[in-house]
DNA sequence: CCCTGTGTGACTTATTATGTCCCGCTTGTG
DNA sequence: CACAAGCGGGACATAATAAGTCACACAGGG
């Protein structure tokens, strides 16, 4: 809601001198913040449960739950403990200095250093080892997206499951009314929990908003696919879709997702003749960022985007570096969201 | 050095978080502070004396001790313990926090409401039951001193035992040099301990500066009076005491100094009719702020005050709070130091 | 209907904090 | 020069607290 940005340099000092004072201060506040952030994430959850996925013992997490639950922060019922919305507004406060502390923010300065973007978000953690992370930046991400929607905005969204993740955390806003959910592109072979249309319609019941499909079969002759374009229909989304402020979509590995999706072998070996390392909607980059395979669908082209307002690229874990990289070099002025993971690797190189 | 003003609206909200995700923190930064702090009033100091003053067992603050010795906070000797220069940093960066979280900021503020001063300066405690205290309003003095000195400037000073704490905590630094500090008036009738000749030369000689001194005997008959002031030497300072950039002086109980200085009975009388409730540099005040008594000698007058730059008073106690604001009903654009006790009796009313 | 996951209580053990006493040292003073 | 006051630091018993472990009652979903 509000941007502490700016901010961080403020409470540095104070944060320092803390740390003198009470040395495990940090320690024990980092400690609570994360069981609260697992507690949001997973809710309703069980200690138990809990203790495995965190990493720490049952009983000092029983006791931390008994602190918080103290506190006011969570709530706990017999289908397991939630957070309250004390605790909601705490984590919001801290999220700027626990980034602060965690060194987030340095790697959200070196991200923007060396990349063509317009602003980095960097949450803990890396989704390829733990799965939360993608929820944190599917949060991320909804809050990114709610600080730049307006009214009777559009809203393009493409599939895979880092998307999912986005339109799992996504919450309702009473501050934005009447936004316009669209999937980004057609069929792309993808499996249906994976699809944009999928995400789409989840993203905007989600958000109490609207939302249009693209009725696409996947794979479509020439003559069926101009046909397809002249269906009033069809048309209509298309002409929402093209006049979208809003485009968020993930970056995936060009093989990794070639291999998931429905790819014909020439149109596999066309990605990997190409060295393809990175994808998105659709399109597959090599490592310089230039386009070497697209499938072919209706909805938002490469082009387009860059005449876009807000380009939300979404992707994390530290195998994703790769595309990353390659994707940022022709996509300027994209807000990433990402993982701590993904952003080390970056920085690394 | 710096002003932190107007930074504590900032780090409100972190601190209030804090306090949510680890309550005992204000009391443990809270405890170590003011052990640092006692130690850099009273250092070198042992273990035994300082548990002794400031009221904690001696084995609880043994630990925190060695604590502070761990984060090199503090030195520790044969001869006691004494605050580094990391520790004096730290101190001066957890001033005004500790100021915010002890409601004094508040104090400051209200005293400005309710008083006709340009600033006010409360430190924690009370002088009346603390004599320690007294060391930190000299302390906080030097300060807002140092903050509004320039170079070649002329500090005047007065007497009592508030300024002799003045006196005491002032430091040299490096930045303004060539002060040159005069009494700002003849004598009083005070002890020695506590003249305005004996504090302006300790102040100056701490301070690396300069000063003169006016030697004029308590009592004088008007000829000798008259004869005096025509005397080069005390002219000379006299010149300079009228062009003086800053006046500190303290505020007193009047029937309390009229009986502490050697007051002719007429005098004493006179101030008793008066009902004079208020001292500063030999004036007399009633409740109102109105001139009953003037002791007669030259320096610095009333009308004088006016026209100097800085005037800072300095007075703690509760039992002083009468005394301050009768004074200063008459004496606007002063910057008040004072401690807690007396604020809070100020705004108690 | 059972079975898995939920919270809660109780108990033992390990760790830490605190109170108490003493010792050898430096240092300032008579 | 010597003495004593005050200094830090070591040692140890004990109280308090944190942490590990297990057992139990209960609610909801397949």
């Amino acid at each position: 809601m509000i941007l502490y940005k700016g901010k961080g340099k403020e409470l540095r000092p104070l944060i320092d001198v803390q740390k003198k004072l009470l040395p495990d201060l940090l320690e024990i506040m980092q400690k609570r913040y994360r069981i609260l952030q697992y507690i949001r994430l997973m809710q309703p959850i069980g200690r138990r449960t809990l203790s495995g996925s965190i990493g720490i013992s049952e009983r000092i997490l029983r006791a931390e739950v008994q602190f918080l639950k103290e506190q006011n922060l969570i709530s706990i019922s017999s289908a397991g403990m939630a957070v309250t919305p004390d605790g909601e507004e705490l984590l919001q406060t801290l999220e700027d200095v626990m980034k602060e502390v965690l060194g987030l923010k340095d790697l959200e300065m070196q991200l923007k250093r060396i990349l063509p973007i317009e602003d980095a978000i960097v949450v803990a953690g890396d989704s390829d080892l733990s799965p939360w992370v993608k929820k944190e930046m599917g949060r991320a991400c909804v809050t990114c997206m709610k600080e730049r929607l307006t009214n009777n905005s559009i809203v393009a969204v493409t599939g895979g499951t880092t998307l999912a993740a986005v339109a799992e955390m996504m919450t309702a806003d009473l501050k934005q009314s009447d936004v316009l959910f669209v999937p980004a592109r057609g069929g792309l072979g993808e499996h249906v929990e994976n699809q944009a249309n999928t995400i789409c319609a989840k993203m905007a019941e989600k958000a109490m908003g609207n939302y249009r499909l693209l009725h696409v079969p996947d794979y479509l002759s020439n003559e069926a696919y101009q046909s397809l374009i002249e269906e009033t229909a069809v048309k209509e989304v298309l002409q929402l879709i093209k006049s979208s402020n809003m485009v968020v979509h993930g970056i995936g590995d060009a093989i990794t997702m070639a291999e998931r999706r429905k790819t014909s072998e020439e149109e596999m070996e066309k990605i990997k003749d190409g060295h393809a390392v990175a994808e998105a909607f659709g399109y597959y980059f090599n490592q310089e960022g230039e386009v070497v395979h697209k499938v072919q669908t209706i909805g938002i082209q490469l082009e387009d985007i860059k005449h876009v307002g807000h380009v939300i690229a979404v992707a994390g874990g530290a195998s994703k570096a790769k595309a990353i990289k390659a994707y940022m070099k022709q996509a300027p002025r994209s807000i990433l969201i990402t993982d701590e993971g993904a952003a080390r690797a970056l920085v690394r190189e």
